[in-house]
DNA sequence: TAATCATATTATAATATAATAATATGAAAA
DNA sequence: TTTTCATATTATTATATTATAATATGATTA
């Protein structure tokens, strides 16, 4: 992509910042985030979450609760567990835009 | 990328998980998102930036410092003005990224 | 139906962030 | 050297977020 073309393109990411900003919000703290890596595996019960990112139960169910509202994952019960995916994919997107940029 | 590549590679993104979450709280916030856009354009000085995104010369001059502080952007004194720019690549690189994500 | 397991909710206290107004600084112009 | 302009800082209040502990729900098993 051109220097002009992105400069271009920002204007669209202006119009769109509230939208933008509400959606990187989620992603912008480690434990979210280590939640949407996980999820970036595929689905997953609310336990192997907890086990996976270290946080405890209360805190890994209330992160999930608000990125359930926000629409970014989705739940799914079966008997005793909850099983949640990432849902939006524009999340998915970004985590590999994440890892194009930290990891590689 | 495949599948697998992406899920091995957020391994990597765990170990940085404070470390990105930090950057991307910077960028979580629609007037900071609206600076960063404006800077995206090029260096600008402070009061361009002010009128680019409409928020108050105070808000903006914070906004700025916590910025600067984490390394995002730089900044050179010019007579009164002082004139910003992005600093650190991986901002660059994040906000072709939403744009790609957002936008296309 | 009582006990247990997985998950969710609530309440609370600590901390962080945001918006705003008022004031201060530093550089140039009058 | 006073005034003005551009920017920065400070103080304050309002609001949001986080961590934690305690409790509740809902589904299964004994």
């Amino acid at each position: 992509m051109k220097s002009q073309d992105i400069i271009k393109s920002m204007t669209d990411l202006k119009r769109r910042s509230e939208e933008v900003a509400l959606l990187l919000k989620q992603l912008s703290h480690p434990q979210r985030l280590l939640i949407l890596c996980s999820l970036v595996e595929g689905e997953k019960s609310v336990s192997e979450i907890e086990k996976g990112c270290g946080a405890s139960q209360s805190s890994v169910s209330q992160f999930l609760k608000g990125m359930r509202l926000e629409g970014l994952v989705g739940a799914r019960r079966e008997g005793k567990q909850v099983f949640y995916k990432i849902q939006d994919d524009r999340v998915l997107s970004l985590m590999k835009s994440l890892y194009k940029t930290f990891c590689a």
